[in-house]
Formats: structure tokens, sequence, C-alpha cells
DNA sequence: TGAGAAGGTAGACAACTGTCTACACGCGAT
DNA sequence: ATCGCGTGTAGACAGTTGTCTACCTTCTCA
């Protein structure tokens, strides 16, 4: 068996399976479930045969799949790639180091901050990328089962990656792993639910953006409060006693 | 004019009204979006003739509307009760009214149970009635702009109701309305979220009322804690210095 | 008593749907 | 040279859909 060499072949074609998938974005976006997509319809938007659908997809939940694997790995490294850049912005270098306890009024103002940077720079993603974000959280209710499934494991993955990202830069070290898995899936429902109202009422977005900041502030607040380090983070708010 | 009376006669007829909407729960239930439903497909499972239909919508968005609108009758009360309920099976009365200052032990404990007593019969609720929360929750994030909006409007009402509950019964005083309501928000979208997976998947049924719980205590303690209450709440929950 | 509103039925219409079989083109491998 | 495969097209099929007009029954009220 020599070597083969598909990727040539494929660049070539394949243009079909992108422009059904475009047309079926563009139009699930315009106020519509991916299965009540009609594959003539579709193929109608993409300016294909509708028999060209079968020659890339059995069914329409199979083009979903695909959709939302698609949407998956174009999100998930940007997402990440935030978090950092709002890490960094926020982190002097030569203070990256100092232990918390050392310092939890610096540890709490730079988490807080950090967070602030991350839901400004999501939601200013959402806006960019708003087609997404309305079919993802259109599906993870919607009527398929499979596309549901999908999705969900999609937010834990999201989710995941936001605790792993907490965990290695250090933005909350007082939390156990289980807990920050928690805090990170509900933060992660919570913004993708705010996104749409972000995306339908563009003239609420402070109020949103404002909402989204509070909320998870909030939840870093409880959880390390309940966790009983909540004297040293009281200490660090309210310096000194009336 | 003479008075009208026309409450006699809607009990007699309306039948078909009443087959249709069911029908129509029947049918979304079993994975399906309201607007993918066919109004054909409709009368069938209701074993009415497909033009009976138009006798009392005209739309199937007029459907999806009218089945909202009792729905939000049905559960709006109960909730309230729910959160009575357990308000008054904590509470001793004879304690009532003892300010929270006095002993902010007592008062976050009270608060505690009863929100933990509330999330147990909301659940249960929910397990009750699966088919009003899928609906709801499918078409809150649906196809149709004027069923997302209803269902906007009873999210939005239910919080309301939530955030008065909270403030007449007293369990969290320290909290001022405007927070009130963000956290009431919050909590509403959360346990909606929450319960989809509660009835998907009964064998995660703990796992997902533990985090339901830990998420409405988190919130409440977050909440208090940055509202500059801290300091007494911590002093509650972390008795002595180590 | 009898007009008419409300509820339900029957039949028909064009339009659209998913899917099948058959055909055509371009490519790389044998 | 040609086989086979990936991709796209064409035409046709039965079944379903939303909607229209027309007719029938039952009840109410004046």
């Amino acid at each position: 068996m020599t070597a083969r060499k598909p990727s040539l072949t494929k660049t070539v074609a394949a243009q079909g399976k992108r422009l059904l998938m475009d047309a079926a974005l563009k139009l699930t976006a315009q106020s519509r479930s991916i299965n009540a997509l009609g594959l003539r319809e579709l193929a109608r938007e993409a300016g294909l045969n509708p028999n060209t659908f079968y020659r890339h997809f059995k069914d329409i939940d199979e083009l979903g799949l695909t959709i939302i694997e698609e949407m998956s790995n174009k999100l998930r490294q940007p997402l990440r790639d935030l978090r950092r850049q709002a890490a960094e912005s926020v982190v002097p270098p030569e203070l990256a180091g100092i232990g918390w306890e050392e310092n939890p009024l610096l540890n709490l103002q730079k988490a807080t901050l950090a967070t602030k940077e991350t839901v400004k720079l999501f939601f200013d993603y959402v806006a960019q990328n708003p087609n997404a974000f309305i079919l993802g959280v259109r599906e993870l209710h919607g009527a398929s089962p499979l596309l549901r499934q999908a999705l969900r494991k999609v937010m834990a993955d999201f989710a995941q990656d936001m605790a792993d990202d907490i965990k290695q830069l250090k933005l909350l070290p007082m939390l156990d792993d289980v807990t920050l898995l928690e805090v990170a899936s509900t933060i992660s429902r919570e913004m993708f639910q705010l996104s749409m109202d972000y995306i339908e009422q563009p003239e609420q977005r402070n109020a949103i953006f404002a909402q989204a900041e509070a909320l998870v502030v909030m939840l870093f607040t409880g959880a390390t409060v309940l966790k009983g380090h909540g004297r040293l983070l009281v200490q660090a708010l309210e310096p000194l006693p009336a």
C-alpha cells in the first residue's frame, strides 16, 4: 500500500457540503429549528439539487451533528484564549507567584478583574458570531434527542475548559476541583442563556453585561465563603469593622 | 341589553379546543417543537376534522400561546404555595418575629433550610408535571418569536413571585429589592434548566438535586457578602477563628 | 318560532415534501 | 484504456400539508 493523499481531492470538491451547512446555518438563524428544515428547502437555499443532500448526509440530524461539531471546534479554543488574554491583561507578571493567603485582597481583585474582562470579551465574541450561539442554545433544548445530547457534551466541555483554566491561572486557588467544576458549569449555562438576550435585545446590552458580571462574582464569592475561606475574604472586603 | 351568560355554553361545548390542546401537549412532549406540528397531524391525534382547528385558533402560534398561558396560570400559584409550605415547615411560628441582626445564625439556617425544602418540592412538582416544563423550556429558546416572548414574560413573572415571597417571608432581609430580583431571576432560570436534566436523567436525580441546592445557597451567600453583610454571616458560619 | 352564531364535518385544491432510480461528469489508480 | 468512486443532476412517485368553500347540527336569545 502506498501513502494516500486524499487531501487535494477534498479541497477541490466537497463544496456541496459547505454550501448545505452554510444554508442551514443561515436558515436556522432566522428563527427556525434544524429539524424543521426541509431538505429541499435547504438545497434550494444552497443553490443545489435536492438529491445532493444525500451525497453528504443521510439525515437532517446528521447535518446538525456536523454543524455542531464544527462550531464546537471553532469556539472552544478562542474562548480559552479569551480567558488567558483577560488574565494576562490583569496580572502583572512579576506578581504571578504570590500566594493568595499572603495577600487575599490582591487575589480577590485579580480574580474579579479577570472575570469581568472575560465576560466582556465573551459578549463581544457573541455579538460577532451570533448564529453559532443561536443555533447552540436553540438545539440544546430542541426537539432532536441526538442534537441535544451532542450539545450537552459541548457545554460540558466548555465548563471543563473553564474550570481547567481557572485552576491553571490560579484565579481561585481556595476552591477544590469538584466545586470549581460545578461553579464553572453554572456560569457556562448562564452565559449561554444570557447570550441570547444579548443578541436579541441590543438596547439592553449594558444591563445584561452588568448582570453577568455580578452573577460570576456572586458565585465565586459564595463558593469561597461556603468552602470555609470566608473570613479571609471578608477581611479583604471589609478592612475595618464600623 | 340583558346580562349575558355564555358560561353555560362554554362548558357544554369547546371540547374541541381542549382536545386540540391536549393533543398538542402530548405530541410536543414526545420530542417535537410546537411550530413543527402540522395542524392536520394535530387534528388526527385529537380525533377531529382538520378544519375544526380553524374554529378555535387561527395559527399554530396561537395554539401555543393559549397553552403557555394556561400552563402559567396552573403553575404559578402552586409554586408560590410550595415556598410558603417550605418556609412554614421550617420556621417555628414563635420565632418568626426575631430580627436577623440579633441572631444571624438562626436566620441563615432558616433561609437555607427553607430553600432546600423549596428546591425539593420543586423537583417533585417537576416530576409530576414533566410535559409542562418540557414545553416551556423548549419553546423559551424555540423557533417562534411569539412564543419566546410569551415565555420570557412567564419566567420574569416567576422570578418576581420568588423575589416577593422571599421578601415577604423575610428570608433574606439584608438584600435590597434589585439584588433580590436579580438573584431570583438567575435561580429561576437555572431551576428550569436543571429541571430538564431532572426529567431526562432519572438516575442522576440526587446529584442534580444536590447541585441545585448548592447553587441556591451559593448565590444567597455571595449576594449577602457582596452587599456588605459578610462579616455577620461569616461569624455565624465560622464561630471561632482557628 | 325562528334567525343566527358556534362548533364540527366533508371534499377538493395546489403546493410541497422525502425518497427512489437513472444518468452524467471528472478524477486517480490499476 | 478503463474501472470505480465521489460528486452533482434530472425526473418521477406517493404521501402530506395548509387552506378554501360548502354543508350540517345544536344551542341561545329576542
